[in-house]
DNA sequence: GTTGGCATGAGAGTGATTCTCACTCTAGCA
DNA sequence: TGCTAGAGTGAGAATCACTCTCATGCCAAC
């Protein structure tokens, strides 16, 4: 989404995460970050290697693990057969998602935050009721995108 | 959810959607719908075939698929590595899901329809503005369960 | 009662993801 | 600056949820 940290800020910001996991912020660790963060989209593991060629597959599913782990990346699933990978919303904002049924083409939205304090308000009621803790949230919003609305 | 249709109505309602499709109602397919609905919650494929010892799996799958395709089981992805399946919104109710994010735990939730209202208004605006006609939507609230809470 | 076509299920196949292991790199120390 | 222990890498093997195949079963319509 459009208020991504600079890139340097970026990469302090995930470098420190990691060491707070005792992890090295690596080539191959970075090489992923820039290549997500390039996507601006959710993006598949294929793709990933499209972007950045010199990826190995392994490694890049390990990378990402890692990443994972420690807060960094996002894993979506919902759609096709492959997964798809973000960066973290503390690296980029909280959003949701809009994702086209025809083509499966997935773009990142946010709503006003007055919608999302009310929801979170909602869903605290909810939650509670049935003696959950609710933490967080996602919202996938399914519809048409405008390629494949005739 | 709390609202079911009676099993009479459901069975009928199903067999009509089914020939709408030019397919029929079968033994196996509706062994398969009397388990998820005496489930009461989605369940996974293995969880399936405990309800009910007589299921093959690979007739569970298929048969799941064909209910699918007719818009009277959905699948849902996002937790552990197995699907969860469920019956459609239209023989139960419009519903969300709780995740318990220790446990894996997943249970049905209605929110009011005044926020249901509001929420379907944010998103058709939000998602045209972005050039996507929104036909659904789907709310995962993630937290922790009462028995995963100390 | 025969026949044609869909349904079933045991087992084989598929494919995204994860694991293995020999090799490489690097941080930290001498 | 050299050494070394431990972490990181990647090609290929393994895993496993799910799908496909095909021989057989079932049923409806004549
Ligand atoms: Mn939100
Ligand atoms: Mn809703
Ligand atoms: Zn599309
Ligand atoms: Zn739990």
């Amino acid at each position: 989404m459009g208020a991504d940290l600079p890139d340097i800020d970026l990469h302090r910001s995930i470098a420190a995460r990691l060491a707070e996991h005792g992890q090295h912020y690596t080539a191959n660790r970075r090489a992923v970050v820039d290549a997500l963060a390039r996507a601006g989209a959710p993006i598949t593991l294929p793709d990933l290697l499209a972007v950045d060629e010199s990826l190995a597959q392994s490694s890049a599913y390990r990378s990402l693990s890692v990443l994972i782990d420690v807060g960094v990346v996002r894993r979506l699933v919902h759609v096709g057969d492959h997964a798809l990978f973000e960066l973290a919303e503390h690296l980029t904002e909280h959003h949701h998602h809009l994702i086209c049924e025809s083509c499966g083409t997935v773009v990142d939205v946010t709503l006003p935050d007055r919608v999302e304090a009310a929801m979170d308000r909602t869903f605290d009621e909810v939650a509670t009721a049935l003696g959950f803790a609710p933490l967080h949230h996602a919202v996938d919003i399914y519809g048409t995108c405008a390629t494949c609305t005739p």
